[in-house]
Order: C-alpha cells, then sequence, then structure tokens
DNA sequence: ATGAAAGCGCTAACAC
DNA sequence: GTGTTAGCGCTTTCAT
C-alpha cells in the first residue's frame, strides 16, 4: 500500500483512499502553518483574530476533528476515567443489581459535564486488584471502583501503590483508600429503629455481613436494637449475597425453617423482593405478618406490592462525589472517606401506622 | 520544574519524581536498546529468547505496562469501542430501565472477551447523531447505540456518512445502518396470541408506537388479534414512554378511564409493573380480571407479585451479536440486520391456565 | 540478533 | 502574528 501523503481530496489511483483529514490539511487549505491551526483550534490569542476565524470554519465544513490520541501523548494528558464494576466469578453471575448500575449512571453524567470519558469494564471481585491495569497503562487516570466486596485488603494495598483510586462504600478502620458511601450504619439504624416504632420485636437481618456496607448497616441494626434493650439474635440473621441467582434458594429456605420474627431489613431492593416472595410462598404476609424495610430505593420500588419501605441511597449526587473524590486526589488533596446521608422512605411494605 | 530525564529509581534534588516508567528505563536497565525492548515485550522471534525472557521479566518485576496512547498513535490503531445510551433530555430523565442496563453489561462481556475496551456515554436521544463524535474524534473505532428511539433518519444519515456504528433495536424498511434486536413482530404475536388462548378478547397494549420496536410489537399483536378474528381497537392502545417517572400517570389515567379490557400487552417489564400496581389501585385483580405480559424478562420479572409473564429478549447473546456485527463491519463486511429469537416465558400474571 | 533513526499527529518553545 | 523545530512513547524499517 502506497502511503500516501496527499490531500484526502484528491485521492489517486481511484482507490478512495479514506485517509484521516489532519491538522495538515487544514493547514495547507487555509494557506497557513500547522502550529497556526493548532493555536486557531485551540482559540490562542495570539494569532489573527480574522485567521483564526478562517481557519475554525474550514475545519468545521470540513468535519475535521482533532486525533486526540496524538495531542494526549503530546501534552501528558489524559481526560479518561475506569470505572469498574466487579462481577461474581463463581457464580460466573455479572452484577446485574440496578443499584449499581444506577451508580454508573450517575458517574457517566458526573465525568461528562467535567469534560471527562468514561471506560467501564467489570473485574472479578475477588481479584480488584486488577482494576489498577487502567491506570498502569496510561488508559485511564485513574479508577473508580464499584463496591469493596470481600477486598479490602487489596484495596488498601492499590491506593499504598499510590493508584488514584475511589470506591464506593462504606468507610472501614484502617483504611487507606478513599471511599465514598451512604451513610450504612444510619441506614441500618433507622430501618431497625422504624421497625420497633411498628411495635416488631423479632427483626431479621438479610445481608452478607462480610462486606463492608453490610457489616456498617448491621452495626446501625444492632445499636437500634439495643437502644430498644433488645439483642440481636444470630438464628433471625441471614448471609445472603446480592446476586438474586444465588440468593433466591438461600432466602426460600430461611423463610420455610424460621418462623419466628415479624419484621427483617434486607440489605437491598432486589433481596427484599425476593423476602416477599418467599415469605407469600409460606403464606406469611407483608407487612401484616412481617414488616419489610428494603435498601437502596431503586426506581421500582415504589411498583412492587406492596411498595417497598427503603433507605434511600444518594444515587444521584453519588457520581459527582465519586468523581470529585477522584479529580481531587490527582490534584493532590488528601482528601479523606466521604460518608452521604441516606433517609427513610416509607411506603406500603413497612407503612407509618400498620393497617 | 526541571525535566529529569533520569532514571525514575534514581529520583534526584529529593523530590520524589513520579515519572511513568517506560521502555527507554526497562531498556537502560537491561542494558539493551529500546528496539530490543519492543520486540522482546511484543514476543518477537527477533530477538534472542534468553533477552527476550530477560526483559520481559525485568518489566514485569518492575510492574511496567506499555503506553497505549503512544503505540495507537505509532501503529495507527485502536481497540477502543464507544457505547451509547440515549436520554430523554425534555424529562432530564435518564434511562435507567434495566433493560438497557443489562445490554450494556452484556456488551461489556463481549468486548473484554475479545480484547476491546469500552468507552461508555450518554447522549441526548433528540441527536442520536452526536454519537458519532466518538469515531470522529478517533477515540473510537466505532459506535454501538442502545436503542433506535424516534430517530431512525438521524441514524440512516450517520450509516451514510459511513460512521461504524451498530444499534440495538427492530429492523425498519429502507434501513441503512445495521441493527440487531429481538424479533419484537414475534415477541408481541407471541404476547398476544397467549392472551388470546386464555380466552381474553379485549386485550390493550401498553407502549409508545413512535419506537420502531414497538411499532414492531404493535404489529404482532394486530397479526395475532386478526389470525382470531378481531380487530385492534384504538381506545385499548397507550402510547405510554419506557420511562417510569412519566408513564406512571398515564397508565394510571389509562386504568382509571378505561376498564373494558381484560389483558395486556406492555411493552417493558417496567411497564408491567406500573400496570399492574395502576390496576390494583382500580381494584383489578391479575391475572383474574386482566391477565398481563410484560416484555424482555428483566431478572426482577420473576420476583414481583404476581411473578411476571414477559418476552424474553437474548440479552445474554446480545452483547457478542452487537460487537461481531460491528466487528464485522470495520472488517469490511456488508452484513445486513440482524433479529434475534425471542419466546414467551410463563409466570403467573399470565398463566399457562387461569386460576 | 541488535541498534540507530524516522515518524505516527499534535503542541509549545523559540525564532523571525 | 506566524513559521520552524523538537519531541511526547512507541514500532519498525534499515543497517550492521
Amino acid at each position: 500500500m502506497a502511503k500516501s501523503k496527499s490531500s484526502p481530496q484528491a485521492p489517486e489511483g481511484g482507490a478512495t483512499e479514506q485517509r484521516r483529514l489532519q491538522m495538515v490539511d487544514i493547514a495547507r487549505l487555509a494557506g497557513v502553518s500547522v502550529s497556526t491551526v493548532s493555536r486557531a483550534l485551540n482559540g490562542s490569542e495570539l494569532v489573527n483574530a480574522e485567521t483564526r476565524q478562517r481557519v475554525a470554519e474550514l475545519a468545521r465544513s470540513l468535519n475535521y476533528s482533532i486525533n486526540f490520541g496524538a495531542r494526549n501523548l503530546r501534552l501528558q494528558e489524559n481526560k479518561t476515567v475506569a470505572v469498574v464494576v466487579p462481577f461474581d466469578a463463581k457464580s460466573r453471575q455479572h452484577i446485574s443489581d440496578p443499584f449499581f448500575l444506577s451508580i454508573v449512571g450517575s458517574i457517566a453524567d458526573a465525568l461528562t459535564d467535567r469534560g471527562y470519558d468514561m471506560l467501564l469494564s467489570r473485574v472479578d471481585a475477588e481479584h480488584l486488584d486488577l482494576a489498577s491495569h487502567w491506570f498502569d497503562s496510561g488508559k485511564a487516570i485513574g479508577v473508580i471502583l464499584i463496591g469493596q466486596w470481600r477486598h479490602h485488603d487489596q484495596l488498601n494495598e492499590m491506593a499504598a501503590r499510590k493508584l488514584p483510586l475511589v470506591v464506593w462504600g462504606g468507610e472501614m478502620p484502617q483504611q487507606l483508600y478513599c471511599s465514598v458511601g451512604g451513610d450504612n450504619v444510619l441506614g441500618g439504624l433507622l430501618a431497625t429503629r422504624h421497625l420497633l416504632t411498628l411495635g416488631r420485636k423479632r427483626i431479621a437481618f438479610i445481608g452478607d455481613a462480610q462486606l463492608p456496607e453490610v457489616w456498617l448497616r448491621r452495626q446501625g441494626y444492632v445499636q437500634a436494637l439495643s437502644e430498644a434493650g433488645l439483642q440481636a439474635d444470630p438464628a433471625l440473621e441471614l448471609a445472603a449475597p446480592f446476586e438474586p441467582s444465588v440468593a433466591t434458594a438461600i432466602v426460600r429456605d430461611f423463610c420455610v425453617a424460621q418462623r419466628d420474627f415479624d419484621a427483617v431489613v434486607c440489605c437491598s431492593d432486589v433481596l427484599a423482593l425476593l423476602t416477599m416472595q418467599a415469605l407469600r410462598n409460606v403464606g406469611r404476609s407483608v407487612p401484616r405478618d412481617v414488616a419489610l424495610v428494603g435498601y437502596d430505593d431503586m426506581p421500582l420500588a415504589a411498583y412492587c406490592d406492596p411498595p417497598l419501605t427503603t433507605v434511600h441511597q444518594p444515587v444521584a449526587e453519588a457520581g459527582a462525589e465519586l468523581v470529585e473524590a477522584l479529580l481531587g486526589q490527582l490534584r493532590g488533596e488528601r482528601a479523606g472517606p466521604r460518608t452521604m446521608p441516606v433517609y427513610l422512605k416509607l411506603r406500603q411494605s413497612a407503612p407509618d401506622v400498620l393497617p
């Protein structure tokens, strides 16, 4: 293939040489040098206003757009952030929880607003550290990871290696990395207190306390119980993962075997839905027999039957917080973890007043 | 700031010069030239096996990873695909339908499997053509767009401009771009036929027929009705958008005003959920008074009450199909639209036999 | 088998 | 105000 350097406007040899338009082409056509084109296109004051105008119009009319790869290489600059969603390799099950996906959407908006691009990928939840690849390879200036999963340790190591990293999740003791998340202790507390207010005393807790966020929510749960002079009963705690395909059987078995509870705190709305179904299947009614509180306040929570009382997470704000935390880190600010307020959204699965 | 070119292993002046490791560093440390390092790292047969080994190990131990920006610039190569999710600018409402997000996940997997990166962004659904920006700027080699929305025309123009583009959606007459989607006519047909089998004759249709996919589903709906000697009744058709925040009121009003139907086909599971709630609110029972079929078979469809009978869309396979279609296009293949099979997933909202 | 050197498309001193 | 030139980090002829 002859490497033609001629203008793409003049294809030669009949072959429709579809070389991408570049600055040199604009320059030639405008009768100026590439530097002038570069300056003009970047709105530099150095170049004559009239020339600038002319070059800009020419570029626009030719539908020219800059080669960002080259620009970034030259400027040693990069406006891409990697967003990584872990998945469970064991069950080959992808994280499909609407909550995580909403967070991704929120981040997409926040990045776009600030002129950054978003590289989205998945990573085995057992090897969160693989996420650093995006930074190491220079494809991204930093990483936003959705969820801590079981690998607080790996995250600490990544932070220690100076990887620009922000994690959606809860704040844990001795945490080296920057996390942004809802106030999980408060969430667990509000949910449980509300159920206690309804007069319920045997309150189950469904969620995998190996996950930092769930662990924190459980603290709120325990605290609320103890405020009411009650103790957490291990028989009422069920370690169910977020993944519905795995959780379904676990929750079903629990509801079959354990009838001695009159309320339940679920650590996600999806788990709440599963639990409602399991309860229906054993003939127990929500909220009459069992009052139920979910977590996340996903859009669909309002549309199930009964509509879900749930802890509202600040999804809309989450993206901006995560992105700001990352950019702050890149500016060299030494920002700690951030915890965002949550509140209880009252609906029928655990209403204000029992019917 | 002095632009030190010395090895990062030997920071000077006390400042912890955090320059990224690059080939020249590996070369110096290995006592070879950059070319050799480049060749070694790319597994070239030209370089001595022993040297190759040594260089590779050195690079690994130093945690070196290549600068892809530079590599791509040199090779005129790019392994990034833009995935674009439209949003409704009018309602400032982001597409949060679990279905679209599942498709994104599926694409993420397919791209990763093939060694491509995924750039995710949103675009105003009224200006789908803005999606071409990713290609024009060289940031991506092509675009995968999730949904056609109302702008079939814009998509045709983009394709005419030779933009490598694949769209998730239905196949329309005179379509210039490549679409991949479920068999919408079949979906509408299966859903409606099933309801007719149950003996229902007044079947409503909920969905915005301005959208190609819905339009096609409606064709299946009409066809099934005519097979049964029935005609579509405009009074039973409701143009509701996918966005729950907008659709809720529309569906509610419809269910209040219109009682003369005994079944309904909804064009998404989310719409189905809304509709079930609206029906409950007017005291009509599903499936006894109104049998209901959703569309998509999202993971949560099995967990609502009653569980949703719905048209299953091939989400898991969708990613691979979309990606293959795009890569095929880039290889110069002239592939047409692809339609994937769908099937009806029977659950309780429109069971096999009415209770 | 290895090294020197050119160049991918762009920007920013540094001339003039 | 504009052009000339060097160089971002990498790959790849072309020499040796």
